[in-house]
DNA sequence: GGCGCCGCAAGAGCACTGCTCTCGTTTCGG
DNA sequence: CCGAAACGAGAGCAGTGCTCTTGCGGCGCC
């Protein structure tokens, strides 16, 4: 096991993969193209094959990798806090998340983009996707520990209180449903801002994005995390 | 003017766009296919080119037909409204907003989703694009003019604070720059929430996603439009 | 060590795409 | 009424994802 042959697989697919995601970084994150790749590594296109079955298979390989990325660089950030600081978790965990989607938009946009057409996502992209919101949750949790209440007190639907408790046992928190519902909205609305800066939809209305993500994600943790009663 | 082979052509066009968004509709935004709509016409492929010069040009087209009609939706559901009770309006304009991106996903996306690679939304769609934003911008006008103040205070980074002047000027109101911001964050937040949820994001996590939007755009509203002191 | 198997790259080829060009025909407007 | 413009058909070009066959090379087993 692990001879020659396996070393040279091994790094061919990795560099399959560098040369896609420099593709996709360079002209869009929809036309990943195979034969290009071929021709920039000298191959011919049935050959790449040999590596993955599909384009599919490829980009499912690239939607884990970017997922993971994700993953660490919210853990990392997350890591370097202190951890009583909740709302500055927050804002510092949506920081780099926002710098990590303005360094490899691409990346960031097969993940949180429109599904390319007839992809259905994979069992395997599950788990990679559950990291980053882990993160998130667990900022969530020590809120709630604190006593936290939203700024705004929400209407919990019947209707989504079971999944409020599934969401909640992947932690195994015990945050209130109001908050763990103004924490889903607050991520969800983290992820639209960012997308809504990636697609340019702020082009001509707002010049510096960077600063009003900043604002964004101040307000939203403020907006969470908003009074705390011991 | 106007003779019989104009006629012919208005319609003709029109049956492309309608063949466009159907086939849009059936296999995903992303796949815009001349040769099969030419091939439903009982057209040949380079006929379809005597009324849209590329592919691009129909997209573009699609894309203002859908934000007119994004913009009427709205229009629309607004106009049903006490005038007076922002609350509600937001509430409700949201919902309709909702309603039809669920009816036709393809065309949401087609505004909201990634853009198409390569392709740079030329001016003319810029003016239908505004038409939702003025309707909700008014709803915020109308909600400042009788003294509302969002429930967190942003703070307003001077670098936006330009950028909120012009927005500002668009339908010439007097909101604060801390009402204007919480705004356009509760705007991202929801176009947001309805993309993640075309998406299917929260597939697997959320259930009754209708009545998370519900609670979600409740939420912001009230986000915004937090505390009123006359 | 040798041998057979399997991984590998190459090349041709299929069905498809967007788009261009040419060529008769039809329709409109001065 | 007649030339110009608009139109549809067809062939064709360059490109795509993917398949199949054909040799060549490293690998493990006896």
């Amino acid at each position: 096991m692990s001879g020659l042959r396996a070393r040279v697989r091994a790094e061919l697919t990795a560099e399959i993969k560098r040369l896609a995601r420099a593709q996709m970084e360079a002209q869009g994150p929809n036309d990943l193209n195979l034969r290009a790749i071929a021709r920039e590594l000298g191959m011919v296109s049935s050959a790449v094959y040999r590596y993955f079955a599909s384009r599919d298979e490829l980009l499912t390989a690239l939607i884990i990798d970017a997922y993971d990325e994700l993953g660490r660089t919210a853990e990392d950030a997350d890591a370097g806090c202190d951890p009583a600081d909740t709302v500055g978790r927050f804002v510092t965990v949506a920081t780099a998340i926002y710098r990590w989607a303005r360094t490899s938009p691409s990346q960031y946009l097969l993940l949180f983009g429109t599904p390319v057409p007839g992809y259905a996502a994979p069992i395997d992209t599950v788990a990679a996707a559950i990291r980053v919101t882990t993160v998130l949750q667990h900022i969530l949790d020590e809120a709630g520990r604190q006593g936290a209440t939203p700024a705004v007190a929400p209407i919990v639907p019947p209707t989504v209180q079971p999944d409020l408790a599934t969401v909640r046992a992947l932690t195994d928190s015990t945050v209130s449903d109001q908050l763990l519902l103004t924490g889903l909205q607050s991520w969800t609305a983290m992820f639209g801002a960012i997308t809504f800066i990636l697609n340019g939809q702020f082009r001509n209305v707002v010049g510096d994005v960077d600063a009003l993500f900043g604002a964004f994600a101040d307000l939203l943790a403020r907006q969470v995390i908003g009074a705390r009663h011991d």
